[in-house]
DNA sequence: TGTACATCAGTGAACGCGCGTTCACTGATGTAC
DNA sequence: TGTACATCAGTGAACGCGCGTTCACTGATGTAC
């Protein structure tokens, strides 16, 4: 309870030493057996100590996995976060264009951390709530630049044609939309305001509080965000052998065209 | 040797219905414990049989893995090519549409086999040449529609702005296509040019010799294509949870925002 | 039509292996007085 | 500062399990004459 000074006790840096060192040799692994094959025994094996060991910081091999895919889903959280604070003052294009750089850099970085999240999911493992949080910082990054974009005025409200506020808009499949979509939509925006990250955000971009993201914008953010890691995983899957390789030029284009179908 | 009458031995019908047997058992068990998870033993196990007796019909586990991956390519390819082929007469973005929807309807249907192509590549196991064939049918199905459609005069050249016939053409990251990708697009229309499906389906469209399609289109082709598989990843991978969830109406959405973009 | 031989499918035992997890234990580190 | 006790980290053996693959074998099916 009361709150320890900086110098913790020898047994608690051993500790936080040892659980970090744990987390690394199992990613290591990961990249060799991927995370079906990840096994205690093979990760106490090569820290030279005796399998039992491990669930004194693990309780069960579930619980390592899903220490790994929260410090993926963190880190390449992070790494969008960065990237878009980096470009702080810039026009909305940029920040997002950074954003899916940085994202792209990771994932061709650590492919086996990437999989893990981003792939087919582990059969007999079921992601606990814990993993809902770092999950959704990506897509809160992309909406961060949104909502700031929209907020400093710089964008009016839909990109390219009509549009009609945040909820149910006019016509059939064109450009606005409507029906079970303009809910979900809207559902989605309320969600994104209340955030403490938009709203972080939000200040940041000197705006008290944000007027909210056009319901066809971020429709079509979604569908960016889509054929981001659609275009990501088939680089890392193998899809594009003999053809799209290397993938630098088709990533370009696609994030442009992209960003110009989202309106930024 | 000399071509059998359609009634074949006893043992030729029956090696080939416990082959098939044999993969639909796999199929079943994909489902349940995932491509790592597939299990020799617990396939000749639930089929009755002795574990050892699966060496007649399958070398070795890779081999079985090999055939479902293969089976698998096949069949969604297989719906791709029936849903354009249905649309026959129709104008080209209604069969591009077509193909999207039937193979996001086979992915729902057997989300295991899915997954299996796909997902993360299983580990340790490398897809054989076998393999490229089969999965090529499916980005060849949507190259057919848009060979049709240019070769038809139904479509002209680039989709929304300038582009500058096949190969490179001008500006900077603007719509027209340049630079590296713009010679990985003119190998590729090149290698499609050559392709006896694309020929095949350019007579099926009533015309002889088909004018190639613009590089621009092209690129544009393969964003659509890596943003469906993107968005039906997602949808089944369960990034969607809590959100868009059905993904119906934003999958109908993204499939019209896509075809607009490629200039359909 | 009948016999002799070749081919093939399926059996059952065995090989060597690795896995997750539990448990009683030893010895080191931390804490309260 | 020193002692007594509690907490924790790591050990080593054991549990029960399933796996892929090989091999010598039996018996059924197919083929050639």
């Amino acid at each position: 309870m009361s709150p320890q000074k900086a110098a913790r006790t020898a047994r608690e840096r051993a500790r936080a030493e040892l659980t970090r060192e744990i987390k690394e040799e199992a990613r290591r692994q990961l990249a060799e057996v991927g995370a079906n094959g990840l096994s205690l025994r093979a990760v106490a094996r090569e820290l030279g100590m005796v399998s039992s060991a491990l669930y004194r910081y693990f309780p069960s091999r579930d619980d390592l996995l899903t220490a790994l895919i929260i410090d993926a889903y963190n880190a390449i959280g992070a790494a969008a976060e960065a990237a878009i604070g980096a470009a702080d003052a810039a026009p909305a294009l940029e920040r997002w264009v950074a954003a899916c750089r940085a994202i792209r850099a990771w994932a061709l970085a650590r492919p086996h951390e990437y999989a893990l999240i981003y792939g087919s999911p582990v059969p007999g493992y079921r992601a606990p709530e814990a993993t809902v949080g770092p999950a959704s910082r990506v897509p809160l990054a992309f909406a961060s630049v949104l909502a700031a974009a929209v907020a400093s005025g710089s964008i009016a409200s839909g990109g390219s044609a009509s549009s009609g506020g945040s909820a149910s808009s006019g016509g059939g499949g064109a450009p606005g939309v409507s029906g079970p979509l303009a809910g979900q939509a809207a559902l989605l925006a309320a969600a994104l305001a209340g955030t403490a990250a938009a709203r972080t955000t939000a200040v940041a971009a000197g705006t008290g509080n944000g007027r909210p993201v056009p319901a066809d914008m971020l429709v079509r953010a979604v569908i960016a965000w889509t054929q981001l890691f659609g275009m990501i995983s088939f680089e890392l899957f193998g899809q594009f052998v003999g053809s799209f390789e290397p993938a630098d030029a088709l990533f370009e284009y696609a994030v442009a065209q992209l960003a110009a179908l989202v309106g930024l």
